[in-house]
Parts: structure tokens; C-alpha cells; sequence
DNA sequence: ACTGAATCTGGACGCCGTAAAGATCATCTT
DNA sequence: AAGATGATCTTTACGGCGTCCAGATTCAGT
């Protein structure tokens, strides 16, 4: 009398807990935002008792981690989709800052649990750096590609690194109301963002004239 | 028999606590960083009951709102200083960011607060965009006197916005050990601050060479 | 000096993260 | 097939949190 590990009959104890709190926590987070996200909000929206995370996560932070590692992999799938509907190597950069900021707004809640937990161990999490494919390397590879002659790596990693904390900035920026008005004036998020975009020397050379 | 409103004994119900709870928010968060900043634990620190501060502000966050609100001020003043030390615009451009990042650098958990408060209520507070030297302000006008001709209204709020933006992402990735080589292979925290600055285009054209 | 309002304390409530001990159930051994 | 084993889940509990309420204390105006 068990059918199978299908969604209605639990399976085993519960069938894949891990999961489902990584679910769970990843709706909680749209719905309520990044404050409601208790741990005991989680097991009860994954119908199961306070203690039972502790048996598939150490503590909160874990779960989290778990949470924000999905996000970052969303955002790669997002950077490298951006990256390759473009062929001008110019337009690829702009739109891997277009598809970043795009995410932060649509995921704001995701995209600060993101950054949260990097803060607390003061470094992003390895994948983002790591060799292929991975955010960072994208934005290196096409500065690469955009670049007039070659460039000494240290340059380039501060370029990198210059082109990041401009998308980050502006993506942190979209919280506030401040902006709605230059955002209306300008016709949308979008014109708003690609106008911020073209004041930054990373991404094709300002002054509009 | 009570000697004035002096430090050591306490002449009214408790003298001023309201400023005695924002002095003790300080230095606990100084010394304990963010996380560790209960409501509590800043009333312990003052001396008081946990219930005490509930008289001065009407919850935790209006007690953070105060702390937030000083370490603007405090930034307001930094960037004051430095827009002043130089004579050439351009130098005053890069200053204004110099100086933005240090006190993001200097203060990480305060600058953490400052910008936590504003995202519950979804706006910066208004003096930081207010009529003048406000930070905000200072960085446009900055602008203005850099500015090759007179600029479109629009236009130099983007640029603004852009300089922002850009100066805030830096500050936040200064958490982060994943920059430290850059910053080692550089020779210290100031260089690689100028480093990614030398590559966004609102302080100083870029491309180093 | 008396009254009223402001300020502080003590205790309580419901939340939180986390730990320990006991119950339940799949799987492995024989 | 039966029982042992270990993973998974529940119950209970502890201390800390933000916040409210009822009482005590002290200031300020009359």
C-alpha cells in the first residue's frame, strides 16, 4: 500500500526533504520575502516538523547556501542565453549586464539571500569564479573578445571586476524609489537601465553624442 | 543631591538615553558587527531594561534609522572633504568615489546598516538626495563643473545615478577575500580601488594607457 | 506640595534557531 | 522470513529575540 515515490502518497519518510525544503524555502522567499524566511517557516510549509531540516542541513545558513547556489546557477543559465543571442561582441557585453541586472530585478528577494550568505563567509561561492561558463568568467571572456589588443591579466581582471561591481550596484540601485521618476522619464526599467549602462565606460564608451 | 547631568552619575531617569542608545548601537556594532545588533543587546549595553528603548523609538528599526541616519552624515562630511582637498575637477570626481569607498571599507557594518534600512522602506532617506551637499549632490554638481558643455537634465541624472552605482558596487565587493589577490598583486587596498575606477568611465576615461 | 505626564522596570507572549531523546521505517544481514 | 541497523522524523525543551502591558519611579508645572 505505497505507491510509488509519486507527489500525493510520500514515499519513504518523506521522500526527498532535501528538496522539498529547497522548494519550499525558494517559494516562502518570492511570497514573503527575505525577512519571513525562517527556518521554522520552512519545515511548515514543507508540512514537517522544526527539527527535521537538521537531518539534511547543519544549520540555516546551509539551507540558504543551498537556495543561493540554485540562484547563481539560474543566473549563469540567464548570462550564457544573453551572451549567445548576440553576435557583436559589443552587444554581448551589454547584454550580460542587461541579463544580470534583469535577474536582480526579477529575483530581488533571491538575489540578496545570494550576496547574504557570500557576506558571512566574505567570499562569493567557487562556482561563480570557477573555469567555465561561470558568471564571472563570461563577463572576462567577453571583455576578451571586446578588448583592442591584448590585455595584461591583471588589467583584466580589474576590468572584470570594474564591469561586476557596475552591474551590482545598479541591480542593488532598482530597490529604491529614488530612481522611479528618472525610470518613467526615460519610459521603463529597461531604457532606464541600458541609459545607467551607457555612463559606464565597461560597457560601450558613454556620452551618447 | 545630584551633581548636574554629567557622565558618571546618572542625573535624570537616565539623562539621554535616546543618545546613549544610538552611542551603544554604534559600538556594539563596531565591535560585534550586524548580526549581532538585538535590540536587547543595545539596551544591556546602555544599562537599561530591554523594554526601556520602546520610549525613544517606536521599534528596532527606527533605533537603526538613527544609526543609519548618522553614518550618512558621517559619509556627507567624508565626501565634503574630499571634493574640498582638490582643485582640479577631475581629481575631485575621483575623490568623491575614493572617499565613498573608503568609509564603505572603514565601516562595513554601519554602511551594511545604512543601506539595510533603506530597502525595508524601499527609498533612500531624503537628505541623502537633498538640496545640498548631500552626497548625492555633491556628486552631480561634481559633474556639472567636469562636464564638457551644459548637459541634459535627464542626462546628468543618469551620469549621476551611474557614478553612484558604480562607487556602491565596489564598496560592497570590498567584503569579499575573492579580490584579495588583485588587491596584494596591486599593493594595497587604495591602488586596486583606483584600478577599477581607472576602467569606469565616469572617473576618469579608462584604458590606462 | 500635589497632580499629571514622562520615563523606566518586571513579567509575559509568541516567535526564532538549535539540541537531545525517543519513535518510525527502509534496508541489510543472516 | 526475522531481526538488527541506521537513517529519518517528531516531541520536547532551552535560551534569545521583538514587543506589549501593568506597575513603579521621577520629573515638571501648578
Amino acid at each position: 500500500m505505497r505507491e510509488a515515490a509519486a507527489a500525493d502518497n510520500r514515499p519513504y519518510h518523506h521522500g526527498d526533504l532535501r528538496r522539498a525544503l529547497i522548494d519550499a524555502a525558494q517559494r516562502l522567499l518570492e511570497a514573503e520575502g527575505p525577512t519571513a524566511l525562517s527556518l521554522r517557516a520552512v519545515a511548515r510549509e514543507a508540512g514537517v516538523s522544526p527539527a527535521a531540516p537538521y537531518h539534511h542541513f547543519k544549520d540555516k545558513g546551509e539551507l540558504l547556501d543551498a537556495v543561493a547556489h540554485e540562484g547563481w546557477d539560474l543566473l549563469n543559465e540567464l548570462m550564457t542565453e544573453a551572451r549567445a543571442s548576440h553576435s557583436l561582441v559589443r552587444d554581448k557585453l551589454t547584454a550580460l549586464g542587461v541579463a544580470y541586472v534583469r535577474f536582480a530585478r526579477d529575483n530581488p528577494a533571491l538575489y540578496r539571500v545570494m550576496y547574504d550568505c557570500s557576506r558571512d563567509k566574505e567570499s562569493l561561492p567557487e562556482h561563480v569564479h570557477a573555469e567555465n561558463d561561470s558568471a564571472y568568467c563570461q563577463v572576462r571572456d567577453t571583455l576578451v573578445e571586446a578588448g583592442a589588443g591584448p590585455m595584461d591579466e591583471q588589467e583584466l581582471e580589474l576590468a572584470t571586476t570594474a564591469a561586476w561591481c557596475a552591474a551590482h550596484g545598479l541591480a542593488e540601485m532598482f530597490a529604491f524609489k529614488q530612481f522611479d521618476h528618472l525610470k518613467d522619464a526615460l519610459g521603463g526599467d529597461d531604457a532606464f537601465l541600458r541609459g545607467v549602462f551607457e555612463h559606464m565606460g565597461i560597457f560601450g564608451k558613454a556620452h551618447h553624442g
